[in-house]
DNA sequence: GAGCGCATGTAAGCTGTTACATGATTCT
DNA sequence: AGAATCATGTAACAGCTTACATGCGCTC
């Protein structure tokens, strides 16, 4: 569902588009909040459009088509963003791995948790290189602010982890 | 790979335990991390046995049987607990619904944001009601400060978006 | 005409969800 | 005797990844 959720929302923000030209936003707007390869985009397209929720503007050069989305795929995305009930994300590797932990010897576990911290500083300069809104009230904003603050809270966590780790093995 | 990675490490934390066993951990202990069903964790034991990480130490009643791990599958969680390196996870619908926010008029965000909000102080609650490790370094204890961590910068993030949509209405 | 980027597709395989199915034991 | 819980499995399906496959159009 979500995958139609994203492609929905790329239409409406981004206007018409191929297939190809939604594969490369994926890899860069929206990029920080849903990911699909074209091995999944183009035959979701295919059914999306069955469905009546985007239609075929024209065709172009090289079987290029261009999709725009219909009245019924706006009422769909609207209703879903209405409808949204979010649910807690069950799995996270990183988490599996912060739980097991102590598995390791302390200076094991400080050097694994080291790792994690490059992770998060990376993470949050990437996001934080992302240009801010310019004014009002932009697509991707909130996510973005998001990112940021879920991006500091785990760098600080890393940071309370080492020192406690460094605490306990003197 | 990680429901492997899982199995082993509870079969670690928690000692020799059955498929029946397991499934209930997965509903409590590691809860917040990760989680299994049923019908997913038998077939995976089978195969696990196959390849030598676990095995069956005895077979009780109702057919149950009970699975330790072996010293391949000691070794194999440690490999993969020092050879990890995080990735961002690439999708989160509750990353999307917001980034998707201005879609909404004012009044509509608020609304769905105060839900999100509910959700998040919600969880927070949650991790809040597990105890904490009464002393020393215990398994869980630093997933369940990520998680808090995490929780406290969501619930954060809603309230600052409540507060720029309710400027803005104005 | 060789190579690159554009553009679309298919297939195999893994992970995870939901539902179906069965039988044993314990409790009331 | 009936219900709840213990205990294990299978099947169908959806979502996603990786790899394979093909052909057009532009530029050097």
């Amino acid at each position: 569902m979500s995958l139609r959720i994203a492609l929905l929302g790329l239409l409406t923000t981004a206007g018409a588009a191929s297939g190809y030209d939604l594969t490369k936003k994926f890899g860069v707007s929206i990029n920080h909040v849903w990911q699909a390869q074209h091995s999944q985009i183009y035959p979701e397209l295919v059914k999306m459009e069955a469905d009546g929720l985007i239609t075929v503007l024209e065709e172009g050069a090289r079987g290029r088509k261009i999709y725009a989305i219909t009245e019924d795929g706006s009422r769909t995305l609207r209703e879903w963003m209405l409808d949204f009930h979010p649910t807690a994300p069950p799995r996270s590797e990183t988490a599996l791995h912060t739980f097991l932990l102590p598995l390791l010897e302390t200076d094991e576990a400080i050097e694994a948790v080291t790792r994690l911290r490059e992770h998060f500083a990376t993470r949050l300069a990437q996001l934080e290189s992302i240009p801010p809104a310019p004014e009002g009230y932009r697509f991707g904003q909130f996510a973005l602010q998001l990112g940021l603050a879920q991006s500091r809270a785990c760098l600080e966590w890393a940071d309370g982890v080492i020192d406690q780790l460094k605490a306990s093995s003197r």
